[in-house]
Formats: C-alpha cells, structure tokens, sequence
DNA sequence: ACCCAGGGCGTTG
DNA sequence: CAACGCCATGGG
C-alpha cells in the first residue's frame, strides 16, 4: 500500500527515453485493432506481426463481427506471417466469443468493465496468458497495469533488481510498487525495455558490451559471437 | 547454416 | 516444482 516512488527507476527510464526517444506505443488505428495486435504479436517480431494486422485490415475484416463470421479458417492464411498462425487463429476466435458475449465488441463497454474482473475472465482464456492480458488492458483499454515480459525479467535481472527467476506476477509487482500509476510512463516504459531488449545479448549477461547497467547507450546487437 | 523474435499450453520426470 | 516439446514465419 505504500507506494514510494523510487528515483533509481525512474532514472533509468529517463536515461531509456533521452537515448532513444518516446516510442509511441502501441502503433495501431484503433484499440481493437492494439488486441488483435497484441494476440498476433506474441513470440514473434513485430514486423511479422504488423504484416499480419494489415492483411486482415486490407481484407476488411478489423471489425469484431466480421472478423467473427470470417472463422479462423479464413483468417489463418492471412496471419501466416505472425509465425503459430493457427493457433493464433483460433485465439483470436476464443477472444471474439468472449468479446461479443460479455461486450457486444465494443470497446467502450470493455473498457467501462471493472479492470480486475476483466483481466481475471480474460486469464481464463486458453491462449492468454499475463503479458497479452496485461499488454490489452494497457494499451487497448488504458488501465494503469504494468506489462512485464522475458526482457524485463533479463534486464532487471541483470541491473540486479531482481532474480531472473522471479514470476511474472512479482516482477509487475516490483515496479508497480515503486512506479505511480501512470497509464503514459507504464505505457513508455514497457515499450522503452522492449526496445533495449532486442538489442542486448540474450546468452551472455556479461557481454561488456551491452549496456544494461547505467545509460541505456546501445552497442551491442549480439553481432559478436561470444 | 544458425539464432531469435513484443508467449502460452500441454506433457513429462 | 522444473524442464522440456510444441506451435511453425521471417529477418539478420
């Protein structure tokens, strides 16, 4: 309950955004479309996963009952690009019933939803796991939850915050408990160490010449071999 | 040829 | 509980 702001956190966020610049997270037209998006987006990089937002935008179907009536049959083919495209399929259908059903597909009704009872009836969806739950209701729906993911879990274990084993849900804790509930700084912020994630070492938390620690000035996109 | 990307689930030991 | 296998594209 007490929330102290830490100054060291927000330090290496500022270092983030000085060195790079805001990210302008999530690129998107519409908060439906930040879901699909963040469905297509796990485990893949997000070239592959934009490519598959725009094939189902240039066939017309970002919409909640079209892309319903579609089937994941039909949208399949057109996500190839976003690598487990069947199972994705199928999860997007999963959402699409529960988004209907409890919603009507509108996003405003979503987003008037309790922010726990959402996340807790979306956990429940097989294909969901935290960091897409979390990644919804942050980036489509705004609610101040921190996404935590393998990069946060790498860096912060490297700036020695915590252990690189720590759950998902500790690891949100951490910075929710030292961070004020700010939608535009958790939004940044997540985006920030996505960024610097992709270009550290993942095999070699000692590469000196990934600059985890400190700045945020980037050198190494694992071009050395080690 | 390799490595890895804005995960999550099911199955083993 | 950890440690795997599975999904199965594309860019560097």
């Amino acid at each position: 309950m007490s929330e102290r702001i830490e100054a060291p956190l927000i330090a290496f966020y500022s270092a983030l955004k000085d060195a790079h610049g805001l990210q302008h997270w999530w690129p998107a037209e519409s908060a439906f479309e930040t879901i699909i998006g963040a469905i297509l987006a796990q485990n893949v990089s997000w070239t592959g996963a934009y490519k598959a937002v725009c094939a189902l935008k240039e066939a017309g179907l970002m919409d909640p009952h079209l892309l319903f009536q579609a089937g994941e049959y039909t949208i399949a083919p057109l996500i190839r690009s976003s690598r487990y495209y069947n199972q994705k399929a199928g999860k997007i259908m999963v959402f699409l019933s529960w988004f209907l059903e409890n919603c009507d597909g509108e996003i405003s009704k979503m987003a008037s939803l309790p922010c726990l009872k959402v996340r807790r009836e979306l956990l429940t969806l097989s294909g969901f796991g935290p960091e897409t739950v979390d990644s919804i209701l942050l980036y489509a729906l705004e609610k101040p939850v921190f996404v935590a993911d393998a990069y946060t879990r790498r860096i912060g274990s490297r700036q020695g915050w915590f252990e690189e084993n720590i759950t998902y849900t500790r690891m949100q804790e951490f910075f929710m408990d030292r961070l004020p509930s700010d939608v535009s700084l958790y939004n940044d912020f997540h985006a920030q160490i996505v960024y610097l994630g992709n270009r550290i070492c993942k095999k070699n938390p000692n590469c000196s010449a990934c600059p985890v620690r400190d700045t945020g000035i980037i050198q190494c996109r694992y071009a050395h071999n080690h």
